[in-house]
DNA sequence: GTGAAAGCGCTAACAA
DNA sequence: TTGTTAGCGCTTTCAC
């Protein structure tokens, strides 16, 4: 069913059919009705093709996720975003399409699906500290939101974030005061901006309780579940373990629940794990330390709250950062496990 | 840049450049090689919509992906079945779209976005024993690949699928073998065709070893964390609790080891734990078990599986089922901890 | 309040 | 081998 045949069966023109269908205030309301009427007996719907032609709109929003290596999964915090994201974009009329990048063919992508008309945003996933993306999305001027910030560099742009710096502050004070003195951090790789704003806020905690950080005691790399699992391996030997993990995703948090397994060790018992990213139930069923909230639940939020960000600046045709709205909508960190003996 | 300006450029008219572009046998070499070097300097892509319009083909293929709850997170093998498949949409130049379902909605999506002409084709996850989709899909005439089977129906329909009934076979008589006399099993549910399979194939390994299965050790609900974690609960609340736990995915996995860790109990030592879509790599460090090959790395080889299918329905414009390809391309299930005493 | 006509950027008959 | 023309299905001036 097409608008013209619509039309015809209306005795209307096409002109008219659109109108009444888009909203348009010259159409009479009983015209109106009755085409409205028609559409929905006849379950028409507008082709996106061509209304994106004629329109120069995409209503598509561009999704890019990275891609670490074929044999790790991929971090499920991106599909609990995109489901977020999406419930706005349906509501709003829009779709998203997804990619997935391999760090030497993100550029193209970029570059590809604006340069294809693809788009009409972008939302940009994991950024680096020194992330030259956003540069390029600037640069071809396509309206994009970052999930995550960039905080080595002086133009503004919009951003989504979770107070990383905050919560790894306050978890691993936490853990201070629950009697862990060495408490190990399995962090992303350090070009990451969240990994350093993590980094910070647990060295920041270290200090004030005058305690010195153990480099062996910080990983750096991939956020995988093998580098969970080899790096706890590698803590769990040494001459004097740490007696509390801070894993910095739940990716990770996989691996160090698995290496702590297969050690024959207990978690919470032998040793304290705080994971990132876990679910508020997750304490609720095990309750004997404090918590604060956990981001996976919120990832979703996130995921809506950026896509409402970003159809706003499509709307306005404005790239006015945004950033300070949504700075610190999440409180994140959580432990598990009592205090060592 | 368009391609009247890139035709405009080179002093040819949009037909030849367009026909330079696309391979048409009929442009001289020189022709082709020039037109070719200036649209590669000039960036030109053509648009999207615009082609998609002249010719029909939206090149997109739509992923719709199931919603349990807002409180659970999005089962991780979605996003690395699309992983999979996302490799070979872009070697053949298609795009992917991603929409969320909830129970209520999923058939306005499916009739949406094929009557928007935005997608050539569908991939349908995680189907129902008497799943609608596939009537539906089959009503509008979208080509469609499903990700795992329905048995309930004599209809032919292209599928790509784990063998679920044979690993859950195998794995239960391993776990026999090993000692298990009461083995548990957190499963799907009963309506998904996956949950049904794989209780059929672990009753069949119980009955040939003249065990008898015990109902208070099944399980069916929604595949998530939450379940896994209450369910395990109670198992292990159980006056003669089961020895080896297996749990139907890794999301259930991940609730199974929590409620065992929290119970204070460790995997592998005082209960055995099978956890399909697990990765090879977690028995390669634990080691003192046979296993068979994981699911969850194999998973974005199905996707790419799916999709090449897919487009080759697509091209041929024919619907001929090719489960057969297919049917067992996967060998899955997996097994950790020692037997009991 | 409604319609006619042009055009979005491309492809594909048909001509040359 | 190249160009001319029409049209994909919609929106949007402009005219009535």
């Amino acid at each position: 069913m097409k608008l013209t045949e619509l039309a015809e069966k209306l005795g209307l023109s096409p002109t008219t059919v659109s109108r009444a269908l888009n909203g348009y205030p010259e159409v009479s309301e009983v015209t109106r009705e009755r085409v409205r009427r028609m559409a929905e007996s006849q379950n028409y719907r507008p082709n996106r093709r061509a209304t994106h032609l004629a329109t120069g709109r995409a209503m598509t929003i561009g999704h890019i996720i990275p891609l670490v290596s074929n044999y790790e999964m991929v971090n499920p915090i991106f599909a609990e975003f995109m489901a977020g994201a999406s419930q706005t974009y349906n509501q709003a009329g829009y779709e998203l399409l997804l990619s997935f990048a391999d760090d030497d063919n993100e550029e193209d992508i970029y570059r590809g699906i604006v340069a294809k008309g693809a788009v009409d945003g972008v939302i940009l996933h994991s950024p680096q500290r020194k992330d030259p993306r956003i540069d390029l999305l600037q640069q071809i001027g396509v309206p994009f939101v970052v999930h995550g910030r960039v905080s080595e560099r002086e133009q503004n742009y919009s951003w989504i974030d979770v107070n990383n710096r905050s919560s790894f502050y306050q978890t691993t004070k936490l853990l201070i005061s629950l009697g862990h003195k060495r408490i190990a951090l399995i962090n992303g790789k350090e070009q990451k901006e969240f990994a350093w704003r993590r980094k910070t806020g647990y060295e920041q905690a270290l200090s004030e309780a005058g305690l010195k950080s153990d480099s062996s005691l910080v990983s750096n790399a991939d956020m995988t579940e093998t580098h969970g699992l080899n790096f706890t391996k590698e803590l769990l030997k040494q001459d004097e373990p740490p007696t509390a993990i801070l894993a910095s995703s739940y990716v990770v948090g996989l691996g160090a629940r698995r290496a702590i397994s297969e050690a024959g060790l207990v978690m919470g018992r032998d040793v304290s794990v705080a994971v990132h990213d876990d679910e508020l139930s997750y304490f609720h069923n095990g309750g004997d330390v404090p918590l604060f909230t956990g981001t996976r639940s919120s990832v979703r939020q996130a995921g809506q709250l950026a896509a409402e960000l970003l159809l706003k600046i499509i709307a306005d045709k404005s790239i006015a950062p945004v950033n300070q709205l949504l700075q610190s909508y999440l409180v994140v960190g959580s432990s598990t496990g009592p205090a060592p003996a």
